[in-house]
DNA sequence: CCATTTTATGACAACGATGTCTTAAATGCC
DNA sequence: GGCATTTAAGACATCGTTGTCATAAAATGG
């Protein structure tokens, strides 16, 4: 049998209410009252039933995580960022693996506000992006944060670092390097900091005065595979790059690969930068110099957002850093 | 406000009742009844409330996963599979990150459940070893289902490969490829898996006659750094192995990464070679010759369990194969 | 055709908490 | 000391479902 507020409130001496208020932490509960009830919570190892409190009360103690994203190390990061603001928070976590292509998203998402009452839903790129889930949100009045955003931040709360300047860092210490031919790998389509990598990259050169050259660009999805294949097309070129900045680290260890494939030394003969520092970066060899994002702490203040007293909208910028390792070094 | 099942009751015209027979697919609803309570359920978007749900009956319509496991690939393709069981079968899935060596798992997993009343738990090493943990679940009667559990087998459901067989098999192939010293490195002592590949290579070594040599075995901890460490020492022998085989991946990429840095080539001067088949193990160079555990799998097996008809406990035994690709190769 | 069984539906209590309202005791103030 | 206010605690309705029981209608059988 389940142990209720009843079996508390009956070994304390004291009616199910007053538990209640000690559960709570509410006021109008005298000192040696609480004594009691605590002492009894903790006697039958009482836990309150979430499904109850969620059904009578204003909140329901848990939150989703939302997310859509093919990295395993940054989905980690994002989950143990949230995790450790729910455990603080004492909240449970619901993570919900999403798919931003399907056009029943929103719908999805209405149901699960809908039958879980979360309090709260923490929103990872590109999901931070579906105009559909964003009107869902809105609609129910329920609260929730985006991390990486990249569209309409003006609209709600949200976490985020300088994507573009971020890949403005990366191109600039590349080019400080001596390199004058940087190829650059895109990121997903789907993920709206792909742009922004980009805008960061043609930035830099241009300040630089380097010249642009679009056949130096080519498309990636984010993972190893599609690295690889941008990377057998950047150095097929009858003037091949002497440095590569991929979107993201996976694609930059696909580069890596080809790199060692093709008998290419790295750094010696090649530069080559990711971009997010996971695992991934100092995995692979060589370690990949890389734009450390606080993924982690990012996951961690948005949750802390959403219980946060603060109202109304909030932006919080992290901040990123360059990370030089053995991957890059300077041209030939 | 919230649409509940008395709105759709209303609307068409049944008693609320006879809706929740049609949600829960009972019997004795006539065919035409049952579609104008579905056509109203699709007017309305009405999604109900697990809260209650879980109060008033026998079902939450949740379960939990519970791991405490540092290769965020490992997970990943773990969260991957129980999560596609759980949407086939209309459920949510709980993600709780654990400690194994906290002295508070047993009370924390046993305050899940209370609170969450989930349906039922998905165990995946090494929390699927710790006494304590599988205690609290037997004492509360609910039932779970274990993910490579190092122990016990007889107890309860769960789902597994033949860790020793695995190992037996690499190290054979590394013997038929010419090595004959061979070195080994231990995966985290709190995983019995990691045993299990010890006596997988050592069953092999003796087999095939090759004698046991104590330092060719190091200690790891399932990361990339234990790896590279143990590489060292391995490499700083009088006598270097060969060969060195990983008890995963990540501690694979660290010895190649040590390989690397001293300019040994491999496959040429020494083979390495992983275990799990993680996406990590293609996303090194050369890439890993290495164990294919389909993790994802067994996650959507094990979930499958715990949902199947089948009555009392079922062991599940899928099966790896050894992937080799060009981290390994013939003994010089 | 009537008795029996099966099918189909509804009324109402129950799940385990919190919200609202009420009441009594303690405290503050002039 | 008397009255207003604050503090402390309980009674009871309520949240949105499912479980149990009752009952009416339809099907079945001899």
């Amino acid at each position: 049998m389940r142990v209720t507020i009843k079996d508390v409130s009956r070994v304390a001496g004291v009616s199910i209410k007053t538990v209640s208020r000690v559960l709570n932490k509410e006021r109008y509960v005298r000192a040696d009252t609480r004594e009691r009830v605590e002492a009894a919570v903790k006697t039958l190892n009482f836990s309150p039933s979430l499904a109850a409190r969620a059904l009578a009360g204003r909140r329901s103690f848990q939150i989703a995580l939302i997310y859509d994203n093919h990295s395993p190390f940054y989905i980690h990061q994002i989950q143990e960022g949230v995790w450790a603001q729910c455990k603080q928070q004492g909240v449970r976590m619901l993570a919900q693996p999403a798919d931003v292509a399907s056009p029943t998203l929103a719908a999805e998402v209405g149901g699960l506000i809908d039958e879980t009452h979360v309090d709260g839903v923490i929103l990872s790129s590109p999901v931070t992006d579906a105009p559909a889930v964003l009107a869902e949100l809105e609609r129910r009045g329920i609260p929730f944060v985006r991390i990486s955003p990249g569209t309409n931040h003006a609209l709600t709360s949200s976490v985020f670092m300088d994507d573009v300047q971020a890949a403005d860092d990366m191109t600039t210490h590349l080019i400080n390097e001596g390199h004058k031919r940087i190829g650059f790998i895109v990121g997903h389509p789907n993920h709206m900091a792909s742009d922004q990598r980009l805008f960061g990259y043609r930035r830099a050169l241009d300040r630089a005065g380097v010249a642009f050259e679009p056949n130096l660009v080519q498309p990636g999805l984010f993972d190893f595979a599609s690295g690889a294949a941008a990377a057998e097309a950047l150095l097929s070129l009858s003037e091949p790059p002497t440095a590569i900045f991929a979107s993201n680290d996976d694609m930059a260890a696909g580069v890596l690969a080809v790199a060692h494939r093709r008998d290419i030394a790295v750094p010696e003969a090649l530069s080559v930068a990711g971009f997010d520092d996971t695992e991934l970066a100092s995995a692979v060899w060589p370690p990949l110099t890389t734009i450390r994002q606080p993924t982690r702490d990012l996951a961690y203040t948005a949750a802390g957002l959403l219980f946060g007293s603060e109202g109304g909208v909030v932006h919080r910028r992290l901040q990123h850093e360059l990370v030089v390792r053995g991957s890059t070094g300077r041209a030939r």
